[in-house]
DNA sequence: GTGAAAGCGCTAACAA
DNA sequence: TTGTTAGCGCTTTCAC
């Protein structure tokens, strides 16, 4: 059967629903009508046309049909990731997110056109432009900088939504990041540790680091501890900055049992930093980190972590660029705990 | 004229060429060929044009476009995935494919169209059928038969390709498992070790563990050594098999100090188990896997592995499923060896 | 070098 | 319930 379809389409002579008008005896409109489920159409009418449909091989033509529709049925989907690197080197986080706004996308009748940019020189922005699109989702690296700029002027309008933009911004989804501190305190607090402490940047133009320390420091103030010192040695990689933030901190000689780091990459500098070190974990120091995904699934010892639901992310970021929801109802994406066994039980 | 009722219906009126072309004073296919490059067109009447267009802020509208040319432009990415989980689940080994696909796709002038399809109910192949697409590139896990088995059909037709399925198939790209099995066993040789084993299921549906396995031990045998014994349990997951093949070795106190998992998931396992075990690593064994990409980065000690070249896995996918190579002429993905610390220098 | 006109294959308003 | 008809916005002969 799919012989015969590949061998008519290939015959140069499309079969339109004309073709499939002339077999079932109707008009071309009538075709039109029953394939797309108009209940005017009588059963028996429909019953001939699908079985014409059938036996020509007909589907139709999504091009046509959008064309006179006015509408292109698809979301697309802007991946921006770091300047002179392939697709291969996109962290797993941004990928992640990507399956789901395309699978929210699908679930929604949409489907995903992807696009993944990186050099000034492919920068596009004008899917909705040039019909391609009903609306935009942006996600990927804040650190190309230059993308984000070249997109900004798309997040002033209705049709797109989010993440990572490396600057505040209305049409932004974000994790609640103060939920996830919150967490992170509570669990080191019933793990025992007392001296806890932050790695991270409170400066990053993200402002989400920030928001995680804020959230840590309240919870712990809450149980009347004060507010948490915080350490952060820049480097070239975030695995390198816990590394570094954690030889500082050791060598400041600090009273220290319990660390959040800021991101799953910074945690994981800071587990190797400390088994250099001979420190135990979660004997010694408890680390917790943020963000998920199977990245500390493998350390020295299985790292702890707060992970956002990608789930909602997805959700989120379609209604928001579809317009389903409006900016100010886009809460925070829930976040949870992942435990495995760099906190104490 | 009538189109102001068919105006009124769409948010804002639509720029088209029409309204270039008078703003111009040319006719519309005057437009239609100065924006497409036509040479034919004077430098004067070209300035104007693109002048008009920038004025007016008119960009072609690409569902038209494509109705008239007949072709689409596009490539689908079909993104198989486990039943019953969601896109956060997928391999990060599949979402580099992904991501190389697009990148190759968009390289060569086409946009992707990504679909993720795990459940039976959403499994749909009629891309190319519906003109939605011109090629289709299947990729995602083997272990979902039924959605193979769905699009096998596909794998007979020229305008498609894949990875991963779980048959052997003429359209199918892969790494080059043969070469990939050499180079672990020319490391391991070079190391110093000398009693090696190797970890994985010969009798996978997929041909890849046990193409590994045979590049593994014919470079031994050109250098004098028998074939090495193989070991493999079975288990819920890739780590979990790793995990209970070292220890069904360790059982056995055979005289291993090498190990060639064959994959990282298992070879993670396995290094847990060892550690276990209070066997070094490489200090005591040395241990290499096959994958790449970052799974093994922050294990302990950091795993030694084979990757493929995704950025040509990538080319290889999109040239096969556009044409523009035969099937015969689709090598092997070449891999290379990622050094960290699992195996001796 | 540019204009005129004919559709690409479909949906939907209007008739019957 | 079905047929008639008019475009959706563009590319592409064919004229001039």
């Amino acid at each position: 059967m799919l012989r015969e379809e590949s061998v008519s389409q290939e015959k140069a002579t499309r079969v339109t629903s004309f073709d499939v008008a002339e077999r079932a005896g109707v008009n071309q409109s009538t075709v039109s009508r029953a394939l797309n489920g108009d209940p005017s159409i009588s059963a028996p009418t429909r019953h001939r046309i699908e079985q014409a449909a059938a036996d020509l091989g007909y589907h139709i033509d999504d091009r046509a049909a959008r064309l006179r529709t006015g509408k292109t049925g698809t979301i697309a989907v802007i991946v921006i990731t770091r300047p002179g690197r392939s697709p291969t080197d996109v962290n797993p986080f941004h990928y992640a997110l990507l399956g789901n706004v395309c699978a929210s996308a699908s679930a929604k009748g949409y489907r995903s056109l992807v696009s993944f940019q990186s050099e000034a020189e492919h920068f596009d922005s004008g899917f909705v432009q040039r019909r391609q699109a009903d609306a935009i989702v942006l996600l990927g690296t804040a650190t190309n900088t230059a993308a984000w700029d070249f997109h900004r002027p798309l997040l002033g309008r209705p049709e797109t939504s989010c993440w990572g933009a490396p600057f505040e911004n209305a049409r932004r989804i974000k994790a609640d990041n103060r939920d996830g501190g919150r967490r992170a305190a509570e669990r080191l607090l019933q793990g025992g540790y007392r001296n806890l402490s932050f790695i991270g940047d409170l400066d990053d133009r993200q402002s989400q680091f920030r928001e995680r320390y804020e959230g840590f420091r309240d919870a712990l103030s809450a149980h009347g501890i004060a507010a948490p010192p915080t350490v952060f040695e820049d480097a070239e990689t975030r695995v390198e900055q816990g590394r570094r933030s954690v030889r500082r901190l050791l060598a400041d000689s600090q009273e220290i049992d319990g660390l959040f780091c800021c991101c799953d990459a910074m945690a994981l500098g800071a587990l190797g930093a400390l088994e250099n070190a001979g420190i135990e974990v979660p004997g010694d120091i408890g680390v917790i980190g943020f963000d998920g995904l199977g990245s500390g699934a493998h350390s020295s010892p299985p790292l702890t972590t707060i992970e956002p639901d990608f789930t909602s992310a997805g959700a989120m970021l379609v209604d928001l660029a579809l317009g389903a929801i409006e900016p100010a109802a886009a809460k925070g994406v829930p976040v949870h705990l992942v435990e495995r066994s760099s906190v104490r039980r």
